[in-house]
DNA sequence: TTGATATATGTCATATTTGACATATATTTT
DNA sequence: AAAATATATGTCAAATATGACATATATCAA
């Protein structure tokens, strides 16, 4: 994937449509963007219902708070493989990430 | 003797160095090797499905043919992030992706 | 059998992701 | 209001993932 057209794409913000005719993106591409994107509303919307801060929630990871930042914003040096595990983290389940998906 | 957890690692490719090594193994490893292991599984199946070989898959994935061996094995060098875009370049849907994740 | 094609496994240099840190900016509390 | 707390952003060395390659082992047709 091309990381220059991820970072293009997150500076200018998602909220204008969809991803899927920006920058002539693939279908693929597009897919996978808007998995990232929803993955990072839901570990803020996760970790706000369990009352944590970005700090509390990085102790969980044993990461940082400026990379649980990063996770929420949706910043493109965040890989699917953070973005699952914070949820899992957060006690999330299989059947539970896979209504994520769909829900949105 | 978590047994269970063991063979998830084993039938992952993961080397299960020592007992403690897998008696280490939060619930959330837990998940998170098992998703790998579901989507695994599901590339392989969806691929075979498309009648493609491994090295035309590779092409698709701009990747190689060994990685696609590795991606449908489950071998721990491979990310989420790969898997998940293999199974997209196979045109696999955000709701398929979901189905895959119940059903097993 | 042989040869052709497909898949598996190991290695490695490069690329990407990571936690950590500094520090800026919100947001809340007193 | 200031102080305390929470979140955002930029940077970077180290860790991890990656494609590419060599080569081993299947699988299958002639």
């Amino acid at each position: 994937m091309n990381t220059k057209k991820k970072k293009l794409l997150e500076a200018a913000g998602w909220r204008v449509g969809s991803t899927d005719d920006f920058l002539s993106l693939t279908e693929e591409e597009a897919a996978y963007i808007d998995l990232k994107i929803t993955l990072s509303k839901k570990v803020r919307q996760c970790r706000e219902r369990e009352n944590l801060t970005q700090t509390q929630l990085a102790e969980c990871l044993k990461s940082s708070q400026s990379r649980v930042a990063k996770i929420e914003a949706g910043d493109p040096s965040v890989s699917v493989d953070l973005l699952i595990r914070s949820l899992f983290a957060l006690g999330v389940t299989k059947s539970e990430l896979a209504k994520m998906l769909v829900s949105q």
